[in-house]
Order: C-alpha cells, then sequence, then structure tokens
DNA sequence: TAATGATATAGATCCTCTCTATGGAAGTCT
DNA sequence: AGACTTCCATAGAGAGGATCTATATCATTA
C-alpha cells in the first residue's frame, strides 16, 4: 500500500536533486532516503529519478509526478499554517448574540479587550431577544449567546454570568415616591413603562407582579432600554430596568429608584452554547475573558 | 513529527463521520483509527473531532482543516492517475526526430501502428538533417532521433536500426547505360543530382568519391529526395539515393539504377538518444517497435 | 591511481503502528 | 427499567517496516 510519508521524501528529494543533501533536510539518513523511493517507485511502476553521478535526476515521469506532489503538500501547508492560526487566535471568527442592553453595557467593554488582544478574528455581533438568541445558537449560526435566566432547552448549556438587579424608575416628575418605600399594590397606579410583549424582562416583571397576586395594565409599551428611560425621564410613568444599566442617569439625578416594599427578585444573565459539540477555541477564549472580566468587577 | 498517514486517516474519518467505518474503509481496526486521530490531534494542538453518542463531527478547527486536507489528497490521486496513464501509455508525448525520407519510407508505417495501439499518446515529429537531430536530441526538446550513422557524440547513444543501400538512378533517357556495369570515372560524367551541402547523405557519396581519387562537379544540388527523383526521371542526370526509397519508381519503370563497377558501401540508419538520463516510458515502446517492426520487415 | 562524492545493499535494531481484548458512555428497544 | 446495541477510548502485546550503521560500488576528478 501507498505510504504517504514516501511522497514527503520524494518531494525533498526532487527539490534538491540528491539523496543525502534531502536526507539531511528530513533529519533521516541516506539509506533510508534511498529505502524510501525505491519503494514508491516500486509501488507506482515507474522509475521516478535517474540515477547520475552526482546525485538524482527526474525522469519524465517524475516530473509528471512531482507537479501534483508539489501541491500536495503545499495545501498540506496551508492547511497547517491554518490550525496555527486558529491555535494562536489569529485567524477566524466569533459569533456571538446578545439583546441590546447587554451588548451596550456586558459585551462592549470584553468585546473591546477581546478584539485589542485578537484583532485578527473577525467579530460577528448579533441583537436580539433571549428566544431569538437561542433559536440562532441551535441552529448554529452562532456560537455563544448572552442571555437571561432561566433559559431551558435541552440542546443548550447555560452557565450563570452575573446577577443583576431590576427596579422601577422614574423621573423628577414622581421623585417625591422615592423618599419611602413603596407597595406593590401602590406602584402600579403609576403608569408603567415595560419593554415589548416577547422580552423576557416583560415576562419577568409580568410573573413577578402576578405572583402578588396583581396585574398591570401597561400604559406604554417600548422596545429598547434607552427609549424606556427618556420616557421616564420625562415623567410619564415609572420604568421598569435593569439597575446597572441607569447607574449613570441615576447619579446624574435625572432618574430615581423606587423602594418597592416587596423586593424584586435578582435574575442573571447567562452564557448559552451547544450542548453538542464543543466550542471554537475562540469562542472559549471570549468566554473566559467574560467570566474573568466579570469576576474582576465584582 | 507530523505523519502523512494521518491526514489519510482524518480524511476518511471527516468523510464517514464514524470511527469504525472509516476503520473498515481503510481495512485497520477501529482502535488504529482512534489512535491516529489523537496523534493528529496532539500534533497540532486542537481538538479535530467532537466524539458524538453515534459517531464524530468535525469541530469548526477540523472542517477548516478538512478542505484543505482534501484538496491535498485530490492532488495526490491526480499524480497517482497521471502516473498511471502513463505507465499504461494513455497520456503523455513521443517527441522524434528524423529526415525527410526516413519519415516517409520507415518511420511512417511504424507510427501509424503506434498511433494505433496508443491513441492518446501525443505525437510530436520534427524534420532535419541529422545535425539538426543531434542538437534537438542534447538540448532535450526530442526523446529519440533517428539518424544516418556514424554519428560519433559524447552525449548520445546510437544503436544501429538497419542497413540502407544506395545507388545512383537515371530516367528513360540515360537508361542504356544501365545494361552494364559502369566504371565511376565514367559515371561522374553524367550530371550529378545530390542532396544540399550540409546533408550527411552529400557528405557520404562525396567521401566515396574521394576514396576513390575522384571528384563530382555537382550539377543539380536539390533538398528532398522526391525532387531528385523528378529530375532524374526528366532525364536531367544521375541521382543519388537510397535504393528502397525509390523501389516503387524502379518496378514502375520509371527510374533506374546504375550497376556502378566499385560497390557503394551500405550505410546505417540508427536511433539516437540522450546517453544521461533514461527514455520516457513512451519513446521507451516506440523504439521497441521500431527494432521489432524493422526485424520482421526484413 | 587515489580521493572524492554519490547511491545501493545488507543486516540489525528499534519504534510505531496495528491488533486483540475490554471498558464505558449514550442511545434504543422491549 | 433493564437489556441491547452502537460507538469510541484505553491498555498491553506484537509485528512489521522504517531507520540506522557499516560497507560496497560506481563515476568523476585531481
Amino acid at each position: 500500500m501507498m505510504n504517504m510519508e514516501w511522497y514527503r521524501i520524494f518531494l525533498h528529494t526532487a527539490k534538491l536533486g540528491n539523496l543525502t543533501k534531502a536526507a539531511h533536510e528530513l533529519h533521516i539518513t541516506q539509506p533510508s532516503v534511498s529505502y524510501a523511493i525505491k519503494q514508491l517507485e516500486a509501488e507506482l511502476g515507474v522509475k521516478l529519478f535517474d540515477r547520475m553521478s552526482k546525485g538524482v535526476a527526474l525522469t519524465t515521469e517524475g516530473s509528471a509526478l512531482l507537479e501534483y506532489v508539489e501541491k500536495s503538500f503545499s495545501f498540506i501547508d496551508a492547511g497547517e499554517n491554518k490550525i496555527r492560526s486558529l491555535r494562536e487566535l489569529t485567524a477566524g471568527e466569533l459569533r456571538i448574540g446578545a439583546n441590546g442592553p447587554v451588548i451596550k453595557h456586558l459585551l462592549l467593554p470584553v468585546l473591546d479587550q477581546f478584539h485589542a488582544e485578537h484583532p485578527d478574528v473577525r467579530i460577528r455581533l448579533t441583537q436580539g431577544k433571549t428566544s431569538d438568541i437561542r433559536n440562532r445558537l441551535k441552529e448554529g449560526r452562532i456560537d455563544l449567546g448572552l442571555v437571561h435566566l432561566p433559559l431551558l432547552d435541552d440542546d443548550l448549556n447555560v452557565d450563570h454570568l452575573l446577577a443583576i438587579q431590576d427596579c422601577f424608575v422614574v423621573g423628577q416628575a414622581y421623585r417625591s415616591l422615592t423618599k419611602q418605600s413603596i407597595s406593590t399594590e401602590d406602584m402600579i397606579k403609576i403608569p408603567l413603562l415595560l419593554l415589548s410583549q416577547e422580552s423576557s424582562t416583560r415576562a419577568f416583571v409580568e410573573q413577578w407582579l402576578s405572583s402578588q397576586g396583581l396585574h398591570s395594565e401597561v400604559d406604554i409599551e417600548l422596545s429598547s432600554l434607552d427609549m424606556l428611560t427618556e420616557f421616564a425621564q420625562r415623567g410619564y410613568g415609572a420604568a421598569f430596568v435593569t439597575h446597572s444599566f441607569v447607574q449613570d442617569l441615576l447619579e446624574q439625578g435625572k432618574l430615581f429608584a423606587l423602594q418597592t416594599r416587596e423586593p424584586i427578585p435578582t435574575r442573571s444573565v447567562g452564557i448559552a452554547t451547544r450542548r453538542v459539540g464543543s466550542l471554537t477555541l475562540i469562542a472559549n477564549r471570549f468566554k473566559e475573558m467574560l467570566t474573568a472580566d466579570l469576576n474582576t468587577n465584582l
């Protein structure tokens, strides 16, 4: 049976025209090269080299073979280089999905760091709701998703990343209500500003309310955090938002958090990946970076 | 060190997605495949397959590698096919050189036979004088030349192919001279029709004459056998030609051979090849055919 | 003719691949 | 749930081929 190693030896020998030099280059001895060439010639049934007084010279048939063998090995070389690049994270891509606020407040700083360290990695970022991200993950269109927990899916693996605390915020108009704690019943008398129906945040707040036997009439339903805070600032009502995502506005005195008597449970943001198969080296690295970063920023 | 055989095993495994099946296809056992994949992964420093419950699946990195490995092996396959074709004489080319009369009267019949047996071999035929053929051979532009002997050249190997007998022929006008033998001295009183200066045939006839202390004034100097016989037929004089090449015209009574009292020595046509290096399989085959053919046609 | 620089060959050795046997994990079918 | 099947991993033994050392051989060159 044909042995691919013989081709490697053939290639070096053909290029150098000298068994002894080829042996040197391959870190083997001259008889080994002689043996390999002989095997190859026997197996192919064709003489590949003319043995000259000072070295060897390709026969016509040998030359014909060389063309192919050269190309073959150049592809192997290219493949090994590609693998090296992937291993050293100087090639490949990172495909992530997350929702808007998470991208802006959690992902972006880490992404900056990642991009600085691995500028050759192409970053493909998709914005979407947790449910979108789940689908994209399962379809293999992204490698890694940042999602709100709980996310139950047999195909996905979800690691807790960090806990977030939600709260209701209001603008100057309702500032008086923030002086002391407020019951949930009283609170929902204020017009509520919530994210649109399908979001997991909306599901969360509605579940919290219903656990207290309450139900809210939503007054204003928006699809982005920025708009929610904008409306809240202008006094349209109380917006349900993640505390740390509006930190700046709270500090600037543009928004004020209500102190709900009934505490709002914390919830988690997690990293979701496919359960089957393994992460790309890149995604792995990024995941490490995410967890490391958020642990130092505690 | 990287072993090319591992790539072969990788390729089969990747395509089948199943170590056991790959082992079957490669006529080895499943643990061998398992081992090879493991070695390759270790050497590349990258996991190539995810081990699933029912088989294996390429990782992203494995897929990247596969692209290259596929191409690499397809070139090896192509190379092996090419060699097979060359071995079976269903590819490649035959490059021959010979002078006009030899092509017409010696080469053509054998070439017909060769072409019938090996229609896929491209035939490159160059017409030229013996000296041209020698140069082309030495430059590697042809593989095989049919030349007049003697041809002395350290770089070339010349095998005797067949002996030819030259003669002087005349047309109807001089027919009377062919009734009985004629002395060389008398003969050169007839106008002589010879090939042009540089041809080896011309050199041969002049050497024959001068060996008898004679010298000829050439009357008509032409560069092709056909023209020589044409002029001879029309009674312009005696043409020096190879007997077997004008056999037909002699039989048809269009030409008549002089019986020279001093016999014209036979000379030889030979096959010339480069001394260094080896013949292509094709040229070898053709050479065999030439010698075989001319031995049966004795 | 000796020296040089090649390749070829012989025989011993060692390494690596392959094998057999077995274990273990994940799914599948009663 | 338990038996079965399918597939991969591991361990250890064994064989065979690639490699090594030593030497022969051949052609060229000084």
